[in-house]
DNA sequence: CCAACTTTGTGCGATATACGAACAAAAGTC
DNA sequence: GACTTTTGTTCGTATATCGCACAAAGTTGG
């Protein structure tokens, strides 16, 4: 690609709406500058664009964003079937085993939800489409993880956060090369309580007719409901079903 | 706000996001210029920025958007505490009514949904967060009109695609203001079957401690399992339980 | 209440970008 | 296969944007 066929402006602005998080949700000129890196007067012009434009609002001191920026993720998920396609399977397999059910792909070194079918709330987590978690300590991350050439999970590890979030979380990276050289055998992933203390959850991968995945799926369960030892037991049969029934549907 | 105050290209841009949607999953460069009325050249600079950012994918013929570009939306969703605080709530109400309960906010002329507890699914229409409605036919929409001044409402209304999604949906500008103003007499909107065939459903407003507006929200339920004059005596107490219930605690 | 500091707004020259036209390459059409 | 239409790409130039430097406004601390 040559150095005009890219429009900086276009990827400041972009850079400027990631700088909102849950821990920013109004930010001022000067820490968006901070936090993007990028120049003041360079920010200024792609907020107030961005409020000129419905995008943000502006109070005269801080920005924060609309709702109408939805509007550029949800172009993503009506435009790909898949979230479309996945969806009723995940209602039925939710249903079945009477637990959350989920499905995601991995962007960078996180998963992103792309549907989900929901049962009583058992997480303090509040998750829904669009939500992101790290692939490391997540079931459908370690599918994921485990699809990939060795060399390219273990950069994704290296460039991860590996933190411990529950005294059970596998944090040393050969640990989890091993883990997922396992979970690669077995066609599943198991999570017991790595991400959340209470929570379980199983996971297998979704591929096309190509053999690529394509998507993860998985079922969470409430520690406390149904061990970790009982999780295949109970759930890998429904979600092979499930695994089964997508992959014919899937090109 | 002065004329350099404003990064086109960074509105172009956006605009070129937007151009994709469910009927359109993969543009051509051609495509999406006639669509967003941009010059191919332009739109192509945009397209090329997207994919070299990782937004998006291009295959030398099409693009299509990654799931990269959810990071954009989600940095609305985790970054405003309203969904976060609501979701709670929904998930209680949902439980307790037996049917899904949802939770959304005004955006032009359609209503976008921030927030939802699903029970099994009864509609052909696959909601989720980020999901929109034209808001003249759907009760959270209705109470959102409702809300406003009635110069605002009629702007709205002369703005939107008035169409009768069944025989049932109210599309007289007239009708739909007197309508308006019974919503806003009795507190909760009520829709029997406007938006789809079967499907009834209830919303009343979500206001903080000012008075304001800050999210419509509703239960729906299957006509054949709940009759329309069955929705008040059932839900409404519900609703307004949880009304109040988030008055409290949303400043 | 003022001085030091931080944050925000603005003018300007240098640089990057958009436009429209022109051309090349495909894709239809007959 | 020749013709027409559509699409993608390149180029020169007019214009918009960037980042810097400075001014203005707002905060903080004594």
């Amino acid at each position: 690609m040559r150095e005009t066929d890219f429009v900086s402006g276009f990827a400041r602005g972009l850079t400027v709406i990631e700088a909102f998080d849950e821990t920013r949700p109004k930010l001022s000129i000067a820490e968006a500058s901070k936090i993007t890196g990028l120049d003041r007067a360079t920010v200024r012009r792609s907020l107030l664009t961005l409020s000129e434009l419905g995008y943000a609002d502006y109070d005269g001191k801080f920005f924060a964003l609309t709702p109408k920026i939805l509007r550029l993720g949800h172009a993503y998920l009506s435009a790909t079937p898949l979230p479309t396609i996945i969806q009723p399977y995940l209602d039925q397999l939710s249903e079945r085993a009477g637990q959350s059910a989920s499905a995601s792909v991995l962007d960078g070194t996180e998963i992103i939800y792309i549907a989900r079918a929901s049962q009583k709330r058992v997480m303090s987590i509040n998750l829904t489409t669009g939500s992101r978690l790290p692939a490391y300590c997540a079931s459908m991350g370690r599918v994921w993880l485990a699809a990939l050439p060795e060399h390219e999970a273990r950069d994704i590890l290296s460039r991860s956060n590996l933190k411990a979030n529950t005294p059970y979380t596998k944090i040393d990276p050969e640990d989890l090369i091993a883990e997922f050289r396992r979970v690669r055998d077995q066609g599943y992933a198991l999570i017991d309580q790595e991400l959340e203390l209470g929570l379980c959850s199983i996971a297998v991968p979704l591929e096309n007719d190509r053999g690529r995945i394509v998507a993860a799926l998985n079922i969470g369960a409430p520690a406390a409901h149904v061990a970790a030892a009982e999780m295949v037991a109970r759930y890998l049969p429904l979600l092979k079903e499930t695994q089964g029934a997508l992959r014919v549907v899937l090109r």
